[in-house]
RNA sequence: GCCCCCAUCGUCUAGUGGCCUAGGACACCACCCUUUCAAGGUGGCAGCACGGGUUCGAAUCCCGUUGGGGGUGCCA
């Protein structure tokens, strides 16, 4: 049997990075198979909490991602499925109408074991009204195991679970219902998704069953696998109120999609041999359900970011300067990061000599939004670092002489080139006794306004010497 | 309260009874390289929650304790 897996987010908010992952784990599996289908349902059945924004983000970070899928399907759109469901399962006596309130249910509860509702509506034979719900009615003894590939069988004991609503007063399938309805017509194999659905898991086995039994039509009941959730540095659920969990956020931010996904995957699984670096094609070829940890994973920023680093050398350079783009090219761009605000005018930005500037910077950033900060001063008139300039020039006697002697000799140096500069300023620094490293120091500040940059004579040969020199002069100006 | 899940370095993990003096990665520290900063190289710090079993032998199996987490909606 080909696998059938499928995502079924909520349009509820942003796009988790929790979400991602699940996303991820159904992806690779759809793929391990050569028949195998992934599908993307978006399930909006709660008319209160859907936003149609949200949906759309949806869409974009898996397009984002690059996981491709079956559909999309809202499960909104199956809609009379559900009710058919409803209508098949209530004439097969497997639900009945309950008129109890929230809060009678609330108050009825006692100190005894069993939780939730009482069933108290059971056997009052209650018709369908405006104020009626429907309940499924659960079995009050025994055992329910649901196979579980990352934890093995779990167990839960029939008494322990309610008769829970599958409908609410307004007639419409909630999401115990719908679900299952639509994992049946998916024909859904195995359902992969995040611990926090585990309890879910025997409710809708048994609705599974039902409907099996009440429409006559006998699908096989899925196999599930319940991921290990991700926390925060707090051991919490990743929550949307305190963590940076929205997926945009790390796209505006400049990580690479393929960065993520590898640090997704290690997040409960490891590949095989050690190295941690891996293709979606490595990870597709050894990843097994049964190899996922079963302990929540906390998501360490620190080392996606390294392995984001490790992505961005790893480009061309030519793809780097591409990738870079919506951060430095102030022009039409096909996507942008949202609160982005030029640092230079259109007029200024040079795309030909930001690709000459692109392998310069590549090793040296981990972001993509770090760029900017690090070529500024080839675009715009860079903005003094104050204690910088204090430090290694005004207060630094030998910082304004030697600012002085790199006009003069920067003036007739022939070519203006990397190898000139560094010979040249390496000699400047020797006729004072001074290491080359602090003979550059004041020359860096005075060029591009701070300490630390790109190297700095391939920086001043790509600035060109009219710039650079005005640029010294007007240090040696405000060093008075 | 009740149900369920979990427990190896700070973090993510490898480990399925002897190969473990517990391996890797990120982070951190030191050194090297070096025009700054990075990158890169070398080395280092650091862990089997606790208590009982089982066994010739336990990080690995069993029980308990403790500690974390999830669920307990006419949300998904």
């Amino acid at each position: 049997m080909p696998v059938r897996v499928r995502l079924a987010p909520s349009p509820t908010g942003y796009f988790h990075v929790g979400t991602a992952r699940t996303a991820l784990f159904n992806w690779i599996l759809a793929k391990q198979d050569p028949e195998g289908v992934f599908i993307l349902r978006i399930e909006d059945t709660d008319p209160e909490r859907n936003r149609e924004e949200w949906v759309e983000a949806i869409y974009a970070a898996m397009a984002w991602l690059g996981l491709d899928y079956t559909g999309p399907f809202r499960q909104s759109e199956n809609a009379p499925a559900h009710a058919a469901a409803l209508e098949a399962l209530r004439a097969a006596g497997a639900l009945y109408y309950c008129d109890c309130t929230p809060a009678e249910v609330e108050a009825r509860k006692g100190e005894g074991a069993t939780p939730g509702y009482d069933g108290f509506c059971r056997e009052r034979g209650l018709a369908r009204s405006a104020t009626t719900a429907l309940r499924f009615r659960t079995p009050d003894e025994g055992t329910i195991l649901v196979p579980d590939l990352v934890r093995g069988e779990v167990a839960f004991a029939l008494s322990a679970i309610d008769d829970f609503v599958v409908a609410r007063r307004s007639g419409e399938a909630l999401y115990a219902l719908a679900n299952v309805v639509d994992d049946r017509d998916d024909r859904i194999t195995h359902v992969v998704r995040g611990e926090e659905h585990l309890a879910n898991a025997p409710k809708q086995m048994m609705l599974w069953s039902a409907l099996n039994a009440a429409t006559g039509l006998e699908v096989p009941l899925p196999v599930f696998a319940h991921l290990p959730l991700l926390v925060n540095e707090q051991r919490k659920k990743l929550s949307k109120r305190r963590d940076p969990v929205a997926l945009e956020l790390y796209r505006d931010q400049g990580y690479l999609p393929e960065a993520v996904l590898n640090y997704l995957a290690l997040l409960g699984w490891s590949p095989r041999g050690g190295e941690e670096i891996v293709d979606p094609a490595t990870v597709i070829e050894q990843f097994r359900l049964e190899d996922v940890a079963h302990s929540p994973a906390f998501f360490d920023l620190k080392k996606l970011t390294a392995f984001n680093g490790v992505y961005i050398r790893s480009l061309p350079p030519e793809a780097f300067a591409a990738r870079c783009r919506p951060w430095v090219d102030p022009g039409a761009v096909p996507w942008r990061p949202s609160g982005y605000r030029p640092a230079w005018g259109e007029d200024r930005f040079d795309q030909a000599l930001f690709a000459r500037l692109a392998p310069l910077v590549q090793e040296r950033v981990a972001r993509l939004d770090e760029v900017p900060a690090m070529v500024d001063f080839f675009f715009t008139e860079p903005t003094m670092d104050e204690a910088a300039f204090d430090k290694v020039i005004r207060h630094d006697p030998e910082g304004a002489a030697l600012l002085d002697a790199a006009l003069h000799v920067y003036g007739a140096l022939e070519p203006f080139t990397p190898e000139a500069l560094h010979a040249a300023t390496l000699a400047l620094g020797e006729a004072r006794g001074l290491s080359l490293r602090r003979a550059q120091a004041p020359i860096r500040c005075a060029v591009t306004g701070r300490l630390v940059g790109p190297p700095l004579f391939e920086s001043l040969a790509l600035l060109g010497r009219a710039s650079t020199l005005a640029r010294l002069r007007r240090a040696l100006e405000r060093a008075g």
